[in-house]
DNA sequence: TCCATTACCTACTCACGAGTAAGACTACTC
DNA sequence: GAGTAGTCTTACTCGTGAGTAGGTAATGGA
């Protein structure tokens, strides 16, 4: 007769086949940090609603109930997966970006920490842009501020890189090419996913080229080259 | 007392509160029409998963077994929507770009056909766009397939534009400039939504002029016109 | 050694919504 | 006017998964 009483100790576990032996009695700091490392692992391979609290809770190596008391309902816990990972980005852009620089090198080195941060952190990515669907009204907001930051930061550099201090261009003007940029660059990322061939370096070079100069010079042979 | 027996013939609904008579007996051609455009509705109003087929049923005017029996389940309802909405729009660019045209007029009249036909079918666009992201696999291989269609018809009017008879360009080539400028006007569309101050016209001329005379050109005042 | 606190669990409930069974009504044909 | 094909309905089932009730057990201080 098979073990059927009580066969659900991990700790006991003989077979060795349990995916995470549950370590005991860890500070609350300690748990919120990986309940969220496994909530937006599970959120980007599934997405919001395909997303099982009861997964997550698995991955993090932990029971339900501790999610909730933690980091509350789902939409909260998917809302917290947003904030720390839109800061981890922007955070990382925004230190690659020297305001010393010529503009046009203040753009390259922007272009080039997004990927290289995309390149290193998928999951991240996948949670902040192919969630970005998700209209069920909740964390919505939540949503499109990040990504409003986000625009915000591009549309700066743009503004800096397209006025002279005698002439400064309103910001509010560049906000259509801000979008068109981080568009551009979420495009061409989601390709690159099927592409991987590629280097981040080659791709960021290419957007570059194409925001910088242009289709038109491009044809021409010109090209922009980091200095 | 109430009304509790049989209140549900809409027929002879008195209050005239009933939000859709429903029309009785139409041929099938007719119902799967009016189906198909209350799914887009109501798919492109709450996305995918929050979608209720009940809702859908509703805004058709019909009651929901019909739909299963006419368009089967919920996946492929959501197929039959994409395919014939990504059909109309990829109609509309195609035939406004006349292949006799210089390329730079070609690319203009693309995006002004995309821009227009989105402000015009905004429910369609955002089934199209807003639910790229549904991972739930059933259906992600027609979600990407007209992804690529449009890339591809993308594509081919820059390697166009790119090459000469001599020296044609590869359409490989091409690909990732495709990817960021379809993304690039994906993201312009979605600013727009929050600023309809602005004409499809000097939106689609904006994204040209950033894609074809580049950044660099624009900070220097020089601008892309149509001939 | 007792108590309070904090970490943690199993085993539920309960709503929601996809999908269906079973048949009614209409219109057309022969 | 009986049969048949196609339209259309009400009223269910039933799985799934979010969220919770009600506890146990470890820890650290008094």
């Amino acid at each position: 007769m098979p073990r059927v009483q009580d066969a659900r100790d991990n700790r006991t576990d003989p077979s060795g086949t349990t995916a995470k032996p549950r370590s005991r009695r860890l500070p609350r700091q300690v748990r919120e940090r990986q309940i969220l490392d496994a909530a937006v692992k599970v959120f980007a391979k599934y997405g919001y609603h395909e997303a099982a609290m009861d997964e997550i809770s698995d991955v993090a190596g932990i029971s339900k109930p501790m999610i909730y008391a933690y980091l509350g309902a789902k939409d909260e816990l998917f809302v917290a997966c947003i904030r720390r990972e839109a800061n981890r980005l922007i955070e990382s852009i925004s230190q690659a970006v020297d305001t010393d620089l010529k503009p046009d090198e203040q753009l390259w080195r922007g272009l080039h920490a997004f990927f290289e941060y995309v390149n290193d952190n998928r999951d991240s990515w996948t949670v902040l842009h192919r969630q970005a669907s998700v209209q069920g009204q909740p964390f919505t907001s939540e949503l499109s501020e990040w990504r409003d930051r986000a625009m915000d930061m591009v549309a700066e550099l743009l503004a800096r890189a397209g006025g002279s201090s005698e002439q400064p261009v309103q910001l509010e003007q560049m906000q259509p090419f801000a979008a068109a940029l981080v568009g551009a660059g979420e495009s061409m990322l989601d390709w690159w996913a099927d592409h991987p061939e590629y280097t981040a370096d080659a791709l960021s070079m290419r957007l570059m080229n194409l925001v910088w100069m242009g289709f038109g010079d491009m044809v021409q042979g010109r090209r922009w080259k980091p200095s």
